[in-house]
DNA sequence: GGATTCATGTAAGAGGTTACATGATTAT
DNA sequence: ATAATCATGTAACCTCTTACATGAATCC
C-alpha cells in the first residue's frame, strides 16, 4: 500500500466499526467531517472500486426489489491493519495537518481507539523539530522576502502547537474521560 | 481570463520586466520563489503554450547555431492586464494565503510596484471577517470535535493576522524606504 | 571521458471535478 | 405534480507529476 493516496483511508477508517454500502458512507462523511473532508458521490465509487482492487476490502450485493443492488463494503484484514497503521503515523508536512492529521483526530475519537495522545506528542516533536530548522535557516537568510516567508512557516508551526496542547489534547482526554 | 488557474500569474509576472525563455524563466523563478512555488521544467513549457494560446503572452524565435532555437515569450497587453488585475486582487480562501499571497507579495516588492500595502489591508479586513464568522459558528457548535477544528481555523488566522502586521506590512515599508 | 548545463519538448498516468444517466420511492 | 431521496455509476475534462527524448557545449 502506497501512501500517497490518503484520502482513502478516510473511506476505510468509515467501515472500520462495520460494513456499510457507498451512499451510507457518503451520508456518513458528510455529517461527520464535512467541514474536513468532502467527496463528491461519483468519486465515491471510484475510490471504493480502487480500494477494492487493492484488496483493502471487500463487498457482498443485497438484492433490493425496485433499486440497483446495494453493494454493502467490509474491510479485510489488510484493510484494517492499513487503517490502523496510518491512523497512529503522523504526518510529514505542516500543509497536510489541515486535512489528514484533523482526519485521524476524528477517528481516534470516533472509534474510542487508544493512541491519540501518543501521535499528538510524536506530531508535536515533529513539528518542534521542523520549526527550529526553519528558524535557524530562517536567521541565516539575507534576502528580506525569504526571511519573512520563514516567518509565516514558523507562526504557523506555532498555532498549531498551541492547538495541539490547548484544544486537542484536553478533547482527547475529556473524551476517555467520559467514557 | 478565469481565475481558477492561479500558478500562470506567477509565469506572466516573471516577464513583467521583459522577456524571457523559458529556461531563463525556470532559473529565475527557481532561485527567486524557490521556498514558495515550484515549476518542473516540463510543466513550465505546457504552461506558456496555454497562456500564449489564451493570448496572455506571444513569442519570438531566436536562432542559435547550435542548440534549439529560443522562444523568447514577453506579454500583450492583455497579459499585463491581467496580472496586475491578479496582483492587486486578495486571496479568498485561507488555504491560498500560503502559496498564492506569498507569490503576489513577492511581485509587489520585487518589481517596486505600488499597491502591496493596499492588497494587505484588503486581506485583512476579508480575513478578519472570516474570523468573525469561523469565531460565531464554533461558538454555537455542540460537537467537541467541530468545535476544536473551528478553533484551529480561527487559530491559523490569527497567525496570518500577526504576520501581516509584524512582518509583511513592515517588509514592504521599508523596500518602499529604500528606493 | 563523463557529468552538468543549455534548451526544448512529448507521453503516460494519477487524482480530482463536473456533468450526465438511470429509475423507483417518498415527502410536500 | 414536483422535488428530494435512495443508490449506483460512466465520461469528459483539467491539472500536475514523472519519465523519457534530443543533442551540442562546457566544465572537471
Amino acid at each position: 500500500m502506497q501512501n500517497r493516496l490518503r484520502t482513502e483511508y478516510v473511506l476505510l477508517g468509515a467501515l472500520y466499526q462495520g460494513p456499510k454500502h457507498g451512499y451510507e458512507i457518503m451520508h456518513f462523511l458528510e455529517s461527520a467531517l464535512q467541514s474536513t473532508w468532502q467527496v463528491s458521490s461519483s468519486q465515491l465509487y471510484v475510490l471504493l472500486k480502487r480500494l477494492e482492487n487493492q484488496g483493502l476490502l471487500r463487498y457482498s450485493l443485497k438484492e433490493q426489489k425496485t433499486r440497483p443492488a446495494k453493494r454493502v463494503f467490509s474491510l479485510t484484514p489488510a484493510g484494517k491493519k492499513g487503517f490502523l497503521d496510518w491512523l497512529r503515523s503522523p504526518v510529514e508536512h505542516v500543509r497536510d495537518l489541515r486535512v489528514e492529521f484533523i482526519a485521524k483526530l476524528f477517528f481516534l475519537h470516533y472509534l474510542s481507539l487508544k493512541g491519540g495522545e501518543d501521535l499528538i506528542k510524536v506530531q508535536i516533536g515533529l513539528l518542534e523539530g521542523r520549526k527550529k530548522g526553519l528558524k535557524k535557516e530562517g536567521d541565516k537568510e539575507k534576502d528580506p522576502f525569504k526571511k519573512i516567508v520563514f516567518g509565516i512557516k514558523v507562526m504557523t508551526i506555532e498555532a498549531w502547537l498551541q492547538w495541539f496542547r490547548k484544544q486537542a489534547i484536553p478533547f482527547l482526554r475529556k473524551a476517555i474521560g467520559s467514557q
